[in-house]
DNA sequence: ATATGCATGTCGCAC
DNA sequence: GTGCGACGTGCATAT
């Protein structure tokens, strides 16, 4: 197979042209890209118009589409995998339209000039890893609980109790039972009042001391003042020191043990 | 000027001449489109790593940057606006480097073939405008008090009372004051202990009857008894309809009127 | 199917 | 700068 069916670029086509790509792309699950001047209407859970402009057109093999602006991050129109897509020529215009069902939600491009028109077969299997996120955190406590403290023993992670979840569940040196609540990030009032609320319900179920802290790598500016007032915990802990005690070799199968998102650690016993 | 300056394209390039046509779209600042086999490494807020596969490689005059997988509507990896790029072409790899300062990430996409790459000059000077959406809903209920409730009168909106902002804040057509709060889509168990939050405070502060109602397109399963438990209410509302209410003409005065974010309505008296 | 909570969330506005 | 909440949030998971 040469090498050019990756790829099949038009530069400057007329709108039957660039229509005629499009059709053929769509119809082969090719991923494609547009450049061109166009103008977009959105409707479905929300509505938006987006008026002449020269933007990027991207719709993928699975039925996504994008339309991305020339300055910021965020598509600014779009359509989640699984739309069905349209497109015709007619007058001085090319038109795009996208629908997708449940939620019904439609999408329609409208270019009066196409600059390129690009036709891809890509092939990705290709594995993603994110880490340093919230649930690295989790694992790595359970993994090394003196990262939270000296002699902190785990009892339970994502443990349900009366108002929710607690994220991590366990005794300390002295034998008191501490809640503890994991944030990835600054933590916020939110996150205090989110650990706040486990606390009485735990206290009257177990009906002995309970601690509760928060550990996150920093606090929000009056959070401080908040877990003082409300007799709570703070353990500073950063989400990429997690990250890399997870890393380190010999943990692979502990990490594995501690794979189900919820339970009981004291079933290792 | 001619409108190839539009769209300059490269099918198969080499790795030497993907790298020349990257480095003059950015020194340029120009829209960089390229596809073609990589894998990419990310480090700043968290780490992640993406295994070799064939993925989209965008680069925007804002120096933001997006990697997209051939199936899902977002972007695998990404870097915001205000980054810097740099490319290098060394063996058989071509290497674009992005850095973000504050925070500091960067992101590494390693291509060891490249199907296209085109480079793009677009302007876009478009207006986008996004309807339904909650504040809609805030200024339609402002507007014709009526779509909430017969004899409604509202009397500020946004406004901050103890624990945080009120959405609407009126009197009903028997003088009771009348806590609004508003969700556009259907409502969860938080609108309504948002919403709960208030009323205590507020009835502290009047010293009179409070009504709290919640106004959303819809409520979540237990929502409905939690709101019974809380002696809240629900007005069911949707966004479109407060979106068609706005299209009215005549209406854009009073939506000029309304346009600042928090205030008092009773200084149109 | 619904509900709950994380996210490299992003983004905008008020203080 | 920090805090706070909305978003066409998306997404995965547990019930």
């Amino acid at each position: 197979m040469p090498s050019t069916t990756k790829a099949v670029v038009l530069v400057n086509p007329t709108l039957e042209e660039a229509a005629a790509a499009m059709e053929k792309a769509l119809s082969q699950r090719r991923t494609l890209v547009a450049a061109g001047n166009c103008h977009v209407h959105y409707s479905g859970r929300a509505r938006s118009t987006l008026e002449p402009g020269e933007r990027l057109l991207i719709i993928k093999e699975d039925g996504s589409l994008l339309v991305h602006r020339p300055v910021g991050y965020e598509p600014v129109n779009w359509q989640p995998a699984g739309s069905v897509f349209h497109v015709q020529q007619k007058d001085d215009e090319l038109e795009v339209h996208g629908v997708r069902q449940k939620p019904r939600e439609n999408v329609r491009v409208t270019f009066d000039a196409v600059y390129m028109v690009s036709t891809l077969a890509l092939t990705d299997a290709g594995d993603f890893l994110l880490h340093a996120t919230e649930d690295d955190m989790h694992r790595a406590i359970l993994l090394k609980p003196e990262l939270f403290e000296e002699g902190f023993k785990p009892i339970s992670w994502e443990k349900h109790v009366e108002p929710g979840f607690v994220d991590i569940y366990g005794e300390d040196q002295n034998g008191k039972l501490v809640i503890v609540e994991v944030k990835r990030r600054t933590a916020s009032k939110d996150a205090a009042l989110q650990l706040a609320k486990y606390v009485e319900p735990i206290k009257a179920k177990v009906n002995r001391e309970v601690r509760a802290v928060l550990v996150a790598p920093s606090l929000g500016k009056d959070v401080q003042r908040m877990l003082v007032t409300m007799g709570l915990e703070f353990k500073p802990l950063d989400p990429k020191t997690c990250a890399e005690v997870l890393k380190k070799p010999g943990n692979t199968k502990l990490e594995a043990f501690f794979k189900p998102k919820s339970g009981d650690v004291s079933k290792k016993a």
